[in-house]
DNA sequence: TTTGATTACTATATCGTTATAGTACACCAA
DNA sequence: TTGGTGTACTATAACGATATAGTAATCAAA
């Protein structure tokens, strides 16, 4: 590849690099003349910035990583624009990795991204990345978890309010007359999806409807099986007349197949991803208010960069959307 | 952030910076003995090597950028989750910019993967992109387009075999009995959609049908305003008794708003993404077999990258997917 | 006229690597 | 003994930027 550098620029115009650095940054003491001149060349030779050489000096990348199990997730995918969207204006750019779940492209993830030299990472960890958080920790490097969290690990997060979603979800189901839920989801140790669980819980002890612990149908966090799983509770003859599923995804699945066997009941899905827009049949998701964590995540990073160590630990709230 | 450095370790052990370097990158000529006590130092003292720097020194990244218009189009994140995982093993990491359709967005995303000193670009150019195709051109950086190309440019491609793609949705509809069909797609200037259409054309006419060219029927390459689109034919009263859609995004919408208003018509869409598996109802998509372009297109790049200069021009041949 | 500040630069060190050349020492052959 | 060949390092110069200190010229104030 062609390099145009600014050691090119100074001869061309018979000044110093120094000089056309200023120029090139701002730096306040370059007569109108010369920045014109410097600013020109640059311009005619096509110069391009070797960020690789300023970071090295500078120590600075304006760069941030954003790490996560799965970018096709859509909404995953949708929180990660709007980090870009707060980002670019504030002159960062984002760098995306995803782990698949898996607990060792995690650990990979976190080092590129170090070696890269990012100022910060945004990390929705994997189930058991407990490890990993432990060496962002060692290596000072600027972190918040996104989506996900450890309650009992002393690291920053946003995250939506799981037990009111779980809840939320509960109070429209028995709004509809609903009695006996099924909820369907990650299993118990990732933290949100108890939490949600435990929120649905709540709402029908309030309504004097203790649900028992066999009513939680633990399946793979990546949502793989789902139509195998239903399946599978159909044939065993489980009783239900609604269901909670972790995320949209899954619910969808869960919709379709059951309208395939020809049963129709209601299902709430999780995180208001639009993707229902295809679909002809009408559903309700719980979903963070405007926008969720992206924008959150993204200002309480950027104070992190700047230096601010005071803890930051949200939940965004909620509510439940229907579509269609 | 923490930092150990080559020096650190040096310094720990009373070796140079360059027996260091050596052993981390397999230069062999260090006794076994050295290379271990530097292997334990390095982990002891947790170091991660600075890219910045190597990269600055060595004028390689190891990283190649995609330039998509749409991350969250799940067609291009398959594409692209496939050429990570060809790249990976390759030593290669990437790093994913969006453009939004946008043709100054996509110039900035060029410069910027420049400025981090990218080994190589993997294009998928927004419509009017060729300014951008001349840029990389200038600037002498190996790079390849994706998913689309101009016919009129001389830069390399790998795409997806459009011309068979429209025949054979064609050849399905005509065994289906369809006499009339509709193609609803990008406007004509993007070479993608019109050689869609034209195999359609192509199919009808070898079956005595010939299309009138107002059978295409333009939409916003974002494949929004789909509905608005699908209500305004049918009010207009167009005739029609099938419909190819350029991509399953649209022809989903496309099926969805039609079943809203009682209408029944086959729809065939394009790229055999399986967000049908959470349809209940059956579709029929124009595909690339075994995994499309990503594959060969990683290859490629890496070819250019490795200072082959000759031409690579393919057209990944489909099939049609029939799914539900 | 000297001092002090201001303007518009130049000069040089430095960031953390890698690449290249060089060196010290041992070992073996003629 | 001399010379040649390895082996296992060391020494030093880059890469392209930024940061810091320094300088020469101009101008205002004492």
């Amino acid at each position: 590849m062609k390099k145009v550098t600014l050691k090119d620029i100074a001869n061309e115009l018979g000044v110093t690099v120094g000089t056309v650095s200023h120029v090139l940054n701002g730096v306040d003491d370059i007569s109108a003349e010369t920045r014109e001149r410097v600013l020109a060349a640059a311009k005619q030779l096509g110069y391009v910035p070797n960020n690789a050489a300023a970071s090295l000096r500078s120590g600075k990348t304006n760069t941030i990583a954003v790490i996560v199990p799965d970018i096709s997730n859509p909404h995953i995918a949708r929180q990660i624009k709007l980090i870009e969207d707060k980002m670019r204006p504030c002159g960062y750019s984002v760098i995306i990795l995803n782990t698949g779940e898996n607990e060792e492209a995690e650990r990979e993830a976190i080092l590129t991204a170090c070696g890269k030299q990012v100022d910060g990472i945004l990390l929705c960890p994997a189930q058991h990345g407990k490890e990993n958080v432990a060496l962002l920790e060692r290596m000072e490097m600027p972190y918040l978890l996104i989506g996900r969290y450890f309650a009992d690990l002393p690291a920053d997060y946003v995250c939506s309010d799981d037990p009111k979603g779980g809840y939320l979800a509960g109070q429209y189901l028995l709004r509809g007359g609903r009695q006996n839920p099924l909820y369907i989801g990650a299993p118990a140790y990732i933290e949100g999806s108890r939490a949600r669980f435990d929120g649905l819980c709540r709402a029908y002890q309030e309504a004097g409807i203790p649900l028992s612990p066999d009513r939680f149908i633990e399946i793979d966090p990546r949502a793989e099986g789902v139509e195998q799983t239903v399946a599978d509770i159909c044939r065993r003859g489980v009783a239900f007349d609604a269901i909670v599923a972790f995320s949209d995804l899954i619910a969808f699945k869960i919709t379709a197949h059951l309208r395939k066997e020809g049963r129709n009941v209601p299902v709430v899905g999780f995180d208001a991803v639009n993707t229902h827009l295809y679909m002809p049949f009408s559903h309700a998701s719980v979903g963070m208010v405007s926008g969720g964590w992206a924008d959150k995540a993204a200002d309480a990073l950027l104070r992190k960069i700047g230096g601010e160590r005071r803890a930051y630990r949200e939940l965004i709230d909620v509510r439940l959307y229907e579509f269609g």
